[in-house]
DNA sequence: TAGATTGTTAATCGATTAACAATC
DNA sequence: TAGATTGTTAATCGATTAACAATC
């Protein structure tokens, strides 16, 4: 398989959306799929799925389509899922509560290995069969169970704070709910997740195009 | 000020986080921007806001900058936000739970009306100063309080019967967590937010480019 | 006036769409 | 073989970047 460097980050984000659509296929015992019914169910073109995939290889048969289980597996080794992540979480409020016990990061591969908050009612209880460690013990924590991946929803005022101590600790990547730019060295990967943007589109097609029918 | 039709997504994606920072300037009584000084408090490009700014007019002085409080404005007009858009939230889980109290959709200028759920041990429990209400009566309030915005974080096997029942009530948009294609009139806007994304594409790049410092 | 910064036009870059030859 | 569908190349479309004239 090819991994060219240099693949588009639109390419990348609808990787996952394949994946967890052939997952389904797979499980209703769907064997193989056309580019063109996978199309269907996603809302994107036969074209664009056919043209994303080629990025790493021929993975299709002519006259055929693709064969569900391997494509799956491939698209698993291209996003680098097999490697089973751990990752821990900061800040356990309800957004870090609702993450923890988010199916779809298991269902991917996603092992959650640490909780942290410094609220002492939350400290020691049981969220998703992982008990919630203090923040002061983050640092340690992360580098015994070898975490590689960071999620920060803790207020916007101490992910700054939080990012620092995960770098420290060795952490590769930072998944970030806070609303604000962290500063990081440059080999860690930050991504930042903005809850609010989705309702201001809405806001903005709703204000400006609301009456849909006569635009579209 | 303009509202030409045709304006890409990606231009209205950027606004709300221009919006958000240039909130956090004024509130810290600065006065005057430039897209310089704005471009590198977000990562942005000073051309590139320029260019997203004149989409919908001429809104900076030559040889000054943007005067922020204006700016504000023009930009709160420009996403629809002056509406104090009626919100509503099916599924309070703590993703829903997170999302009624998540204090940057007030800043919005986002109303939440309306909490609902299937469970009887969260109906009727207060949250953020709503009452959660049977997902029976969600049409009744929906209308009652003329909601025009759903957010559905239930699980992805109820969506699509949500989904029914929030258009059924007259909502125009909703926002949504659950995994899966709503099929919806076309004259109702549907974002989906999908929060496994950024998690897979930080296994991406960390499998693809695990030594950033070699490739950038 | 001189310096700064916008708004706009032109150039570049990249992503999507279309078309079709290859082939199962 | 005939029909179907991929993989790839070419064409189009759109978004970003660069350059600079306008002007505060």
């Amino acid at each position: 398989m090819r991994h060219k460097k240099g693949i588009s980050d639109a390419v990348i984000e609808r990787l996952p959306l394949y994946y967890r659509d052939l997952l389904l296929l797979r499980d209703a015992g769907i064997d193989i799929i056309s580019s063109e019914r996978l199309g269907e169910r996603l809302g994107i073109t036969p074209e664009q799925i056919r043209k994303d995939l080629t990025c790493f290889g021929a993975f299709g048969k002519k006259g055929v389509g693709y064969y569900v289980s391997e494509l799956c597996q491939q698209i698993v080794e291209i996003i680098g899922l097999q490697q089973h992540w751990k990752i821990g979480i900061a800040g356990i409020g309800h957004l870090g509560w609702a993450l923890a016990n988010y199916k779809t990061f298991e269902r991917l591969g996603f092992r959650t290995m640490g909780l942290f908050d410094v609220d002492h009612r939350i400290i020691g209880q049981n969220v998703g069969g992982i008990t919630v460690t203090s923040s002061v013990d983050m640092g340690k924590i992360i580098r015994e169970q070898q975490i590689q991946i960071g999620i920060i929803t803790t207020p916007a005022s101490v992910a700054q704070q939080v990012a620092d101590d995960m770098v420290a600790a060795g952490i590769k990547g930072i998944l970030t709910f806070a609303p604000l730019r962290l500063n990081v060295p440059n080999n860690i990967f930050v991504f930042r997740e903005d809850l609010s943007i989705g309702l201001s589109r809405i806001s903005y097609y709703l204000t400006n195009y609301s009456d849909k029918t006569d635009t579209f």
